[in-house]
RNA sequence: GGAGGGAUGGCAGAGCGGACGAUUGCGACGGUCUUGAAAACCGUUGACCCUCACGGGUCCGGGGGUUCGAAUCCCCCUCCCUCCGCCA
């Protein structure tokens, strides 16, 4: 959510970032005015109010004094302003609350420094690393569920059985090796970053603080009996940690990361990707999240960054880093890093990991402050998060890309402890 | 599922119709002392909104009510805790 403040002091700023990213700038001005309309109803209700608070002291004194009499003369006097200052209070209220929905709907305002453009095709690709169009095999152009079932690893049809399609169900090294992958994602990053293993079922609250609601509720599964929500991703719970708490800027950064499972209905991609694991309805994840101030922000983007970059390379995955535009970032984001592995198999570059900052927009709808070391008062903090490790599309581009002639999948280095020491899977 | 108890400032914890935005302790900050630190002592210290400022207002889990006046009384809701039951 925005700082309301802006919409005062810089109102210009605010549809200029609105318009960079396409948005409505419409809502914009709509929430100037109500932000106006509301405090006008506002000071004129504090003013009675104040009036009624200076006439009940009299009317202490007065019927301490005996005087009850003209004790009563002013109590009929403040009962009529009371029932005026109630059709303020009532005024006003409903005000703030339409501005607060409106709010909860305006996106982020991009960083000065986000690329301009209008979708996906103005990104920005800052590096490509690893990949070589003409040295891929036959044996590495297998797309991963043939692979898959070939070696018995990966059974979509049983997963579709339980649960219908874009389930997916590993087995044997398969599911061995998605355990494998979020082990070495939390080991890798265990030297600065908290293991947290939150609730994967969370509350209507918790899913508005991170920006998921309002607007995007067809995404998420919701179980209604209970009214939980089945989180998309554990940025979720993690940006709700602090909600409503006040920390000492000495704890930040506070990083933190966890291994989730994570669902999503994917309503809007409805027959797009379906194949294999390209876009699948539940998966594990390793997130790393972090709440800093605002100048340790951007140092902290690029650190989240370098550690999901290094861990992908490591894999040995050809991969790309993409700086998304304007009209490609999320709802809740100021700038984010899209990091794509290439899977030879299917011929496709495969987002793995998108790392956002988001400066102080998530951390003011969850009441997420600070309080700076030796200064008064409070601050909102800055939220940042990126994927660590997003399983089933790097499941799927370790076995095409390790897959050899002889039809087994050389399992990488690093995994390879994790794996039970077996370096392949025949 | 049943029975009780509770929700107050960064934290702990008093207050139970008017002088309470709230005693106190801890923490934090500033100072004295010290070569430095600790201890001790003195002082400061809630958040939020409007205002250039003066100042005003809101907030004691949330909502409604009683009252001239509510942290305090009444009603509803949510959440937390304890015990019993069930259970991985």
């Amino acid at each position: 959510m925005l700082d309301v403040r802006l919409l005062r002091t810089d109102l210009e700023a605010v549809e200029a970032g609105i318009a960079r990213r396409g948005g409505d700038l419409s809502q914009v001005e709509r929430a100037a005015e109500l932000d106006r309309a509301q405090r006008r109803v506002s000071s004129e209700r504090d003013e009675l109010r104040s009036r009624i608070k200076r006439i009940s002291e009299e009317v202490a004194g007065l019927r301490r004094d005996g005087r009850i009499d003209d004790a009563e003369v002013l109590q009929a006097e403040s009962r009529l302003m009371g029932e005026a200052e109630k059709a303020l209070a009532a005024e006003s209220d409903t005000l703030a609350g339409e501005l607060r929905e409106l709010l909860l709907r305006i996106p982020n305002l991009p960083a000065p420094d986000c690329p301009d453009g209008s979708g996906e095709g103005d990104n920005v690709v800052l590096r490509v690393v690893g990949y070589e169009p003409d040295a891929y095999g036959g044996s590495q152009r297998v797309p991963h569920w043939e692979i898959g079932s070939e070696l018995g690893i990966l059974d979509l049809e049983r997963g579709a059985k339980l649960s219908g399609s874009m389930f997916p169900l590993y087995r044997k090294a398969g599911a061995q090796l998605v355990r494998a992958l979020c082990q070495v994602a939390l080991d890798r990053n265990r030297d600065l970053y908290e293991e947290i293993r939150p609730p994967s079922l969370v509350r209507t609250e918790t899913m508005v603080s991170t920006g998921h609601l309002p607007k995007f509720g067809d995404d998420a599964y919701h179980i209604e009996r209970d009214d939980l929500w089945g989180i998309p991703t554990a940025e979720v719970p993690l940006t709700s940690m602090g909600r409503d708490e006040i920390l000492d800027e000495a704890d930040l950064p506070m990083r933190m990361m966890a291994y989730t499972p994570c669902f999503r209905r994917e309503a809007g991609a409805a027959g797009k990707d379906t194949r294999g694991l390209l876009r699948v309805h539940e998966f594990d994840k390793v997130e790393l999240l972090a709440y800093a101030t605002p100048e340790q922000a951007e140092g902290v983007h690029a650190e989240i960054l370098e550690r999901a970059e290094t861990l992908i390379e490591a894999l040995g995955l050809a991969y790309r880093v993409l700086d998304l535009c304007c009209g490609d970032i999320g709802n809740s984001s100021a700038r984010t890093f899209d990091i794509e592995i290439y899977a030879p198999g299917v011929d496709q570059w495969l987002e793995v990991s998108s790392v956002s900052w988001f400066s102080d927009y998530q951390a003011r709808r969850a009441g997420v402050r600070y309080r700076p070391a030796g200064g008064k008062g409070t601050g909102v903090v800055h939220t940042l998060n990126g994927s660590g490790l997003a399983v089933p599309r790097v499941w799927a581009g370790i076995v095409e890309t390790h897959h050899r002639p002889d039809g087994a999948i050389r399992i990488p280095d690093i995994l390879v402890p994790y794996m039970g020491g077996q370096q392949t899977i025949t």
